[in-house]
DNA sequence: CGAATAGGGTTGCATTTTAAAACCAGATTT
DNA sequence: AAATCTGGTTTTAAAATGCAACCCTATTCG
């Protein structure tokens, strides 16, 4: 059967998943992050199939994560360009690429440093912080009225 | 034909989500976050089929984002928890749920407000941040000897 | 004690998705 | 005018998904 879809989720993070969580898009976000803007670029660099690709640049942009725009005079070469809601993503593609440089280190390589612009100093971790700015672990928070945080729920679930 | 996978690929963030890019891994332990541990748990909490539930469990399990106890007596009851690999993934779940209530807020409820347990304070948004805790966006960061940072790539990509 | 039920799965089947490669059509280049 | 670039669509076969039914081991109930 079909991929079950969360559009109307009460779980913020499943409607996330619902636009972004399959396989491709989070790479499609990531390399529009490095530049890439057109079709056959895209295509190339992530080594996607000519059609899934297709599917999720469409869906991207449904989902305004992209737009497509018309670049050259007679439109036929486009653009797909990251929207305010895709740049929004930023710190999750980061947070992304951090675990897998901790956790699962390439072989042979060093892991990528991205570097602030101005200082050209290293990015630290991203990370959940408090309101001073101190980090905190998942067992340093929780949800107000939460007796019941499993209430956080995701599927059909019909009843609490 | 198969999904294709990254086992190898030089991009962390490819590597990352061949672990937990799928639609349902990150349902999982953001419900293990909340303090989900039994499969008829998170079956019930997240809807899933139990066949894939148990595919998706056994992988996180072979990733060592979960790790699989036993409890009571007699062996044949378990629980799911999460590892240190796995806890770390909290930014990442994090800053999804943040990014779905900011731009697709449920439309009957309020966003779920996670709070600093020992102020109360709830917490601020996850962003990535320059070494004095400034926020940054994907303009202000570069990657150095980063003339070519599509080579940041992901797929068979032959050649640079 | 025997039956029912809970926990944690596995199996079989129909439906979707995916990957890969072939094909297409409008611009642009040669 | 022919070749090429760009951005797709179509076709086909292999996997993945969802659902329901079945299994086996405790534990609980009568």
């Amino acid at each position: 059967m079909a991929r079950k879809r969360f559009d109307d989720s009460s779980c913020s993070v499943a409607r996330a998943l619902n636009e972004v969580g399959d396989w491709w898009s989070l790479l499609v976000v990531l390399h529009a992050m490095y530049g890439t803007r057109r079709f056959v670029d895209f295509q190339q660099e992530l080594g996607i199939a000519r059609n899934i690709l297709c599917d999720r640049l469409a869906r991207l942009v449904d989902n305004e994560v992209l737009k497509k725009v018309e670049v050259g005079e007679h439109g036929s070469r486009f653009e797909y360009r990251l929207t305010d809601k895709g740049r929004d993503l930023f710190p999750i593609v980061i947070a992304l690429r951090q675990w897998g440089d901790k956790w699962n280190p390439a072989p042979d390589q060093a892991p990528l440093d991205l570097r602030d612009r101005e200082t050209g100093r290293t990015i630290p971790r991203v990370e959940v912080q408090d309101a001073d700015g101190n980090p905190l672990t998942v067992r340093d928070v929780f949800v107000p009225n939460g007796d019941d945080a499993s209430r956080v729920s995701v599927g059909k679930k019909k009843t609490g």
